[in-house]
DNA sequence: CGTTTAATTGAAAGCAGTCAAACTATGTGG
DNA sequence: CCACATAGTTTGACTGCTTTCAATTAAACG
C-alpha cells in the first residue's frame, strides 16, 4: 500500500503526545487501510443528526465543529489542525450531535469506524491513547466555555489566538513568527460567541494596541506576553507536557 | 465487604446508559474496594493545578466543576447528579485543569486510580463504558458552550433548567414534578457566564411568564413544552437513548 | 433573636448587538 | 484588460441587553 507511507504518522505523532505508543501500537496505526480524499472549504465531513459513518483524520489544512441554535445561530465548538481527529466523538455514538465542516482545503484520511474500533479494541495502547486524545479536547471544551461566559471580548479572542498559536506551534514556545489563520472574522466571531462587526472592532484595537498584526490570512504577535497577559492564558489545559498516564 | 453491597450500583447504572456490560463487567465494578466518605457543601475534591490521587463517584447529593480565570472570575462547567463520577477526566491526566467541589453535602465513593486504571484495562467493556461516558461528557460540554455562546440570558437559563430536568428525570419524559435544585442563583449565573442580578431578574421573568415556579430549593415547570420552545432544547447531545456502539 | 447568606429591586453606565452602508480584495466573464 | 459579481472587512450611528454599584428584603443558621 504505497500511498499509505507514512500518511498517518502525523495522527500517530499527535497521539503520542498524550500517550506512550509502543513499536507494535505504532505499527498496527500506521498500517490502518484508509481512503486519502481532499475536499473543498466548508464542506460537510459529519452533519448533525446523521449517523456518522467513517473516522476522519484531517492531514492537511483546517476543519471546525459546529452547533446551530433553533433560531439558526451558529456557534462553533473546535477548531482542528493536521494530525487531529475529526470523528473519535462520532465513533461510537450513534447520531452525530454536532456537525464538522472543513474550513480550508483539506486533506483527510477516512478509515471506516469499524476498523478504529477494532483496533482500539484490540490493542489497548492505541485504545488508551483515543482516551487520552478525548479527555485533551474535553479540557479544551471546558476551556472554550470559561472563555465565553467569563472573559470579555478583548480577552477573549487574545485568548483564542494564543491557544491557536501554542497548538499549531505545538510544544516549542511561541516564537512570534506568522502562521495562518485560515478564518474570517465571521468564523472567529462564531468561535467566541461574539457578533462579526464587535469582532472586527475587537480585533481592531488588538491591532492598535500593538499585540496582533494581521492581514489576509497570516497573523503574528509582536509582543507575545503582552497578548498572554490580555488574554490571561496559561497553556495547561492543552496537557502539552508528557503525561506518564498509562 | 458489607457495606460495598449496592452502593456502586448507581454508578453501573449510569454507565449502562451509554454501554454494555456484561454480568462479568457488571460484577468487577460492583466489587471495586472503595472508601465511603461524606463531605459537607463547597468542599474540594479536586483542585485546579494539583495532581488527582484518587477517583470519585457521586452516590448522593450534587457535585460540580469549575475555572476560574486569571481576573478572579468563576465559570461552572459542568454540574453532577448522584451515579456521576467526578474523575474519569483525571484518571489519567496527571494535572487538573480544573476544580471539582461539592455543591451540596454529598456522599462520595473514593475509589484509587489505580484500581480504576486496572479495571479499565483487563476488562474492555468497562474501559469502554468509560470511553462512552467521557464521550457525552464532551457532548454536554459543547452543548454548554453553545448555549452561552449564542443564545439570550433567557433561553440559556430556561435550557439549563431543561437540560437538568431531564438528567435528573432520566429516561422517562419530565412529568411536571418539582426536583430540587441545590444551585444558589450566583452559582446558576456562574453557569451560564451572567451576573447574579442578572441571573435573579431574568428568572423573574420566566416567572412571571408561567413557566417556572421555584422556592427555596425545589423547581418545576407549569408549562414544559413552552419552557422548551423558550430555550430551543432538544436532549438528542445527552445521547440517552442506548447506543448500539460496542 | 442576632448574624450571616441569599434573593430582590433600583438606577445608571457600558459593552456588545443591530442595522446599514462603504470599502477592499478576489474572482469571473466579456 | 476592464466591468461586474461576490465575499469579506471596515466604519458609523443607534439601540439595548447585561453589568455594575448600591441598598433593601427575605431566608437560613446557630
Amino acid at each position: 500500500m504505497p500511498e499509505n507511507a507514512g500518511e498517518l504518522e502525523l495522527l500517530a505523532r499527535r497521539l503520542e503526545f498524550h500517550a506512550r505508543l509502543d513499536a507494535e501500537d505504532r505499527k498496527a496505526l500506521l498500517a490502518l487501510p484508509f481512503q486519502l480524499r481532499t475536499f473543498d472549504p466548508s464542506h460537510y465531513l459529519v452533519r448533525d443528526g446523521e449517523p456518522p459513518r467513517t473516522c476522519a483524520i484531517l492531514l492537511s489544512g483546517f476543519a471546525f465543529r459546529q452547533k446551530l441554535t433553533f433560531e439558526g445561530a451558529r456557534q462553533i465548538v473546535s477548531v482542528h489542525i493536521p494530525g487531529e481527529a475529526l470523528d473519535f466523538q462520532n465513533i461510537f455514538l450513534d447520531v452525530a450531535d454536532h456537525s464538522v465542516q472543513t474550513l480550508t482545503r483539506a486533506k483527510v484520511a477516512i478509515i471506516s469506524r469499524d476498523q478504529i474500533r477494532a483496533i482500539a479494541q484490540e490493542r489497548p495502547g492505541i485504545g488508551h491513547a483515543i482516551l487520552m486524545y478525548n479527555l485533551v479536547e474535553a479540557s479544551i471544551s471546558r476551556e472554550w466555555i470559561t472563555n465565553i461566559g467569563r472573559r470579555s471580548a478583548r480577552a477573549r479572542l487574545a485568548h483564542l489566538l494564543c491557544e491557536f498559536a501554542i497548538r499549531i506551534d505545538t510544544l516549542r514556545l511561541y516564537d512570534g513568527a506568522p502562521y495562518e489563520l485560515p478564518m474570517s472574522q465571521e468564523q472567529l466571531a462564531d468561535a467566541l460567541g461574539l457578533t462579526p462587526v464587535h469582532l472586527n472592532r475587537t480585533l481592531g484595537t488588538l491591532r492598535k494596541d500593538g499585540l496582533v498584526e494581521s492581514n489576509h490570512r497570516m497573523i503574528s504577535f509582536p509582543n507575545w506576553d503582552a497578548l498572554c497577559e490580555v488574554s490571561g492564558f496559561s497553556a495547561r489545559y492543552l496537557h502539552l507536557v508528557a503525561s506518564t498516564g498509562k
